[in-house]
DNA sequence: CCGATAGCTGTAAACGTTTCCGGGGAGTCT
DNA sequence: AGACTCCCCGGAAACGTTTACAGCTATCGG
C-alpha cells in the first residue's frame, strides 16, 4: 500500500489531519466538531483540545474550493479618491460585512479595458459577486456584464433592456433641481462645469442642464458651458477658462470635486461666493460641508444607492434565479451658504457687500 | 472500478477535464498547455481550440489551493475616507498591481479588536500578505502581528525591537518643522489641534509639539492645546473650543482633515488666514491644495511610505527568510498661503508695525 | 427478548488545479 | 545497430476541506 498523506505538512501549519490525529479521531469527526455539527461530548472535548493545542485555523481556500464560495465581494469604481465613492463604499462595506463577507475594492480609472479585464478575471471565481459603477458603457462591456459567471449589480444608468440588477438615480433631474433653485433666487447667467461628455453621467448632466434652461426660457449660451473631467484640478482649470470669457452669476458643477475646484478659481479671481456667483455642486459629499462657504449640492443618494446595490447583490448571490431588478433613488437638493440668496435681495446691485466674513477673509 | 469523475459539472462551467476530454488529451497535458509550459504543436492546437470552444477559464481557487498563494494582498487602515490613506492606497495599489496581484482594502475604524480579528482571519490564508497601518498598538496586537502566518508590513511607528518589516516616518520631527517655520515667521502664540493621545501618531505629535516649543524657549500654554480625533468635524469642534478660551496667532494641526476643520472654524470666527492666524496641516494631502487659502502642510511622504511598504511586502512574500527591515521616510514642510509670511516683512521687530494686524498681534 | 431507530463514527469521494514520475517514441551519436 | 538523450504524454498524487454513505453501538418500544 502507498504511504498515507502527510499528517504534518512541511509548512508546519496544522491541518484538520493534524488535529484529528492528535485527538485520535477521523478527519470527518474533527471537521464536524470544528464546524459545530454533531459529535459526542467526548469527541467534542478531544477535538477542541487538540485544535487549541496546535493552534489550528481552517484554510479558507480549501473550504472555498469545496463550498464554491469565497465570501468576497468586489467593488469597481472609477476613482477611489472621489469622496462620492468613499461614501458609497462605506455603505456597501457595512452591508457586506454584516453578511460576514469582505469587500475587495478596485479602481478602474474609468478606462473600459481595465473594467472588462476585471470582469474577465472575475470569471475565475475569486469573488462571489461584484458591484460596478461604470462611467462609460459600450456594447462589449454590456455583454461582458451580462455573461458574467458571478452575480453583478450595476450602480448607474444602463440601457433600459439590459437584464442586470441596477440601482440608479436621475442626475438629469438632479441638475434641473439645481437650475430651478438658482433661477428662483434670481440668477440668470448660469454656467455649467461638466465632466467628459462621452461618459454616462457627463452626458446625462449635460442633457439635464440644457433641458432645465429651456424649461425656464433662458437661452443657452455656449460660453457658459465648460468641460473637464470629474477631478478637482480639471474643475478649477475649466472654471478659469470659463471666467476668462464669460461672466456667470451662478455655476452648476457636475460633482463636488469640480465644485471645489470652481470655488477655488472663483475666489482666486476675486468673485465673492455667493454674492457675485452662486455655486452648486453635486453628490453632496462630506467635501461640500468642509468648504467655506459650505457648498450647496445635489444629493444623488450615493450611500443609499450603495446600500441598495449591496442588498440586491446579496439577494442574488443567495438566489441566482431572481428576475433582474431596477431600483431608483431620487435626487434632492441641499441648499447651503454657497447659493444662499444674497442678503438684502437677489439683486447683485444693492446691499452692503461685507456682512459675511467669507468675503473679507477670503478675498485678500 | 468506480465511475470516473464527472466531465461536465452540474454547474455547466467547463473545467480542465472538460477541455482535456474535448481535445482528446489528458488533463495533465491540458493543464500544461494552458499554462504555456510544454506540449507538442499539435497538442497545443487541440487544447487551445477546445478551451476556446467551451470558454474555459481556470478556477483561481483550485489553483490557489495547489500553489498556496492567492495573489491577494490586504491593506488595513483606520479610515478609508481620509485622503492620506487614499494616497497611500494608490501607491500601494500601483506596486501590487504591477506584480499581478490584487489589493483587498479593509477599514478598521481604529478599533483594536477589529484589527486583531482581521489578523486572526488572515491566518486562514486568504491573502498572501498584508500591510497594516495601526494607530493604536498593544502588546497583544504586536504578538498577533509577529505570529502572523502570512507576511506583514507595518506602516507607522512600532516598538524598536519588534521583528516586523516596518516603514515609518518621524512625525515628531514633522511637527517640529511646522513649529520652526511658524516661529521663524514671527508667530508666538502657537496652538495645536491634535488627535487622540492614546494613539501612536497622536502621542508622537504631542511630544513633538512640546519639544519644539521648548526648543524655542516658548512656554507651553495648555489653553492652546486641544484634542479631538483625526476627523474633520472633530477638528472644527476642537478649534472652536480653543478659540473660545485662547487667542492663537498660529495653529498646527495633526492632520489635514483637522486643519480643514480648523480653517472652517477660524473663518467662521472671523479670523483671517494667514493674517490673523497662520495654519499648518499635516500629511500634505490633495485636500490641502484644494482649500482657499491653500494649506501649508507637513508631508509625511504617505505615497512614498505606501510604495516602500508594498515593495517590502512583495520581497518578503518572495523570500520569507529575509531579516526584518526598517525604512524611514523623512518629513518635509510644504509652505503655502495659509502660513505665508505676512505682507511687509517676516521681521516682526524691524518693519513698520501697524500696516498689518498680524504684526501687532505678534509682539505680545 | 428482539427489531427498529437514532446517533455517532470512519472511509472515501469530491471540489479543480498543478506537478511528480515513469513510460514511450523519435532522434542522435558512437 | 545499439545506447543515450530529449521531449512528450498520461496516470495519479497532492493541496485541505466538506459531506454522502454505510457500519456500528446503544437505547427504546413492542
Amino acid at each position: 500500500m502507498g504511504r498515507k498523506r502527510l499528517q504534518e505538512p512541511a509548512d508546519g501549519r496544522p491541518t484538520v489531519h493534524t488535529v484529528a490525529a492528535r485527538a485520535g479521531v477521523s478527519i470527518a469527526s474533527a471537521s464536524r466538531v470544528l464546524n459545530g455539527v454533531g459529535g459526542s461530548p467526548e469527541t467534542i472535548r478531544k477535538v477542541r483540545e487538540a485544535a487549541a493545542e496546535v493552534g489550528y485555523v481552517p484554510n479558507a481556500i480549501a473550504r472555498s474550493l469545496q463550498s464554491q464560495r469565497t465570501g468576497l465581494v468586489a467593488l469597481a469604481v472609477e476613482d477611489i479618491g472621489n469622496p462620492v465613492y468613499v461614501e458609497m463604499m462605506r455603505a456597501i462595506e457595512a452591508v457586506v460585512a454584516s453578511s460576514g463577507r469582505q469587500l475587495l475594492v478596485h479602481a478602474t480609472g474609468g478606462r473600459i479595458d481595465n473594467e472588462t479585464a476585471l470582469l474577465r478575471r472575475l470569471a475565475n471565481r475569486y469573488v462571489d459577486g461584484m458591484i460596478v459603477s461604470p462611467i462609460r458603457v459600450t456594447d462589449d462591456h454590456l455583454t461582458a456584464l451580462v455573461d458574467s459567471p458571478v452575480p453583478v449589480v450595476v450602480v448607474g444608468q444602463l440601457g433600459a433592456d439590459a437584464p442586470i440588477d441596477n440601482v440608479r438615480t436621475d442626475s438629469r433631474h438632479g441638475v434641473a433641481l439645481a437650475v430651478d433653485h438658482l433661477v428662483a433666487t434670481g440668477r440668470r447667467r448660469i454656467g455649467f462645469v461638466n465632466g467628459p461628455l462621452d461618459t454616462v453621467p457627463g452626458a446625462a448632466r449635460d442633457a439635464g442642464f440644457r433641458a432645465a434652461l429651456a424649461g425656464h426660457g433662458i437661452p443657452l449660451d455656449a460660453a457658459l458651458i465648460e468641460v473637464g473631467d470629474f477631478q478637482y484640478a480639471a474643475g478649477r482649470a475649466a472654471t478659469e477658462r470659463l471666467l476668462a470669457r464669460a461672466d456667470p452669476d451662478a455655476l452648476v458643477c457636475a460633482n463636488d470635486l469640480i465644485a471645489v475646484g470652481a470655488l477655488h478659481a472663483l475666489l482666486v479671481a476675486g468673485r465673492r461666493v455667493p454674492q457675485d456667483v452662486a455655486l452648486v455642486g453635486m453628490d453632496d459629499t462630506e467635501l461640500a460641508r468642509m468648504m467655506f462657504p459650505q457648498l450647496s449640492s445635489v444629493s444623488l443618494g450615493s450611500a443609499e444607492r450603495g446600500r441598495r446595490a449591496a442588498e440586491l447583490l446579496l439577494q442574488r448571490i443567495a438566489d441566482a434565479t431572481l428576475p433582474p431588478r431596477r431600483e431608483q433613488v431620487p435626487p434632492n437638493l441641499v441648499v447651503r451658504a454657497s447659493s444662499a440668496a444674497t442678503v438684502p435681495a437677489p439683486r447683485p446691485a444693492a446691499g452692503p457687500p461685507t456682512t459675511h466674513p467669507s468675503s473679507e477673509g477670503v478675498t485678500a
